[in-house]
DNA sequence: TAAATTTGATAACATATGTTATCGTCACGG
DNA sequence: CCGTGACGATAACATATGTTATCAAATTTA
């Protein structure tokens, strides 16, 4: 689902910039839906300021899968190779500059790149460590309870929790925004914090 | 993880044969483990016939992740392209009958197959698939509850719930057994078979 | 075949989590 | 400056699920 280039592959950088000037540049409020669930992606998003997140609906409220931030890009290799509609809901969490980069002419800078010798088992070990992720996060839920969740994500990305309001993240985490509270006042009894 | 070459590309039958004279029939009891976490999975194995289950150790008691039934063959290409140690248990279920083909025999295979023209783009596509596959059953974790969970296996696979002891079932919803013989009888109320 | 093990159901109780309602704080636009 | 809405905490109660114990049936093993 992510896919940084630019990180992973600065030596692609070459090619991504010829494509600069075919990026349209966006300025959007928080909470303006960039791709609707059921809709096939139409364009790469990079996130030049601001923050995202995936979601799907189940009965009536939402449960987010992903978050987004600066200088990441999001899109479904799978949506943009098949064409199948999307099966989240993306939207802006906070005021958001996005740049996006139409269906064409990613197809157009993957066919190129195609040629670049070893780029297919770059892209082979791109797509084994996405998987990887997503095992992880699929493991984590069988795994671990929803404290423990919230905790790893205290520890690992804290930063999201700084950043994002808190019932994202009790929908993230797949618990009502009550149960969330309850785990924080629980943390925080067992380790004031001066 | 689970990878049907002989299925889902039969073109390719050709290479896979060739390599049939490497491989090891083994038959083994129930319980027998084949890969232990923690360790570099050594073989592609193929089933003959029986039934094989993956898992991990959750404090006591283990969380089935996925069954292997005949005609199937199962190792992780992660862990074949990068040799990282494996994170599941595989353990037979039945008495079972089994081919192994050594780790460099099947590395040597995908370096022939790699020459073939739109091997590439299949591999891509398998693995998208696969993607796809864990992604659903990360989203049914989400979005269903182990009622749910137990009818869309039910009507989608019964054939697993056929054949393999109820509390790896259990395992595999991630519910107790006790909670699953709640949730099998309270679905015979509602709908008496007869 | 008899004993032992595995499998499955059920009851009773404990814990985890959801739902609804209420309240307080904070930010922001009139 | 005030109202309004977003955000978050907390209480009270409801429901879902886990744990332990017990029993019965089926299956395996000696």
């Amino acid at each position: 689902m992510v896919f940084h280039f630019r990180k992973q592959f600065p030596q692609l950088n070459l090619y991504w910039d010829k494509y600069l000037p075919f990026q349209q540049r966006l300025e959007v409020p928080a909470k303006t839906v960039l791709l609707e669930e059921g809709k096939v992606s139409q364009h790469y998003t990079f996130i030049e300021q601001g923050c995202v997140r995936a979601f799907f609906l189940k009965d009536g409220d939402d449960k987010t899968v992903q978050f987004f931030f600066e200088n990441e890009g999001f899109s479904s290799i799978d949506s943009f190779v098949n064409e199948v509609p999307s099966s989240l809901t993306i939207e802006t969490i906070e005021p958001s500059v996005l740049y996006l980069l139409p269906r064409t002419y990613v197809l157009q800078l993957l066919d190129e790149l195609s040629h670049e010798p070893g780029f297919m088992s770059m892209l082979l070990k791109i797509t084994a460590s996405r998987q990887r992720h997503y095992n992880d996060e699929l493991l984590s839920f069988i795994r671990d309870t929803p404290e423990q969740r919230y905790q790893r994500l205290l520890t690992d990305r804290p930063h999201i929790i700084r950043r994002v309001p808190q019932h994202y993240i009790a929908s993230y985490l797949a618990v009502s925004t009550v149960h969330l509270s309850r785990i924080k006042s629980k943390l925080a009894k067992g380790k004031p914090h001066f």
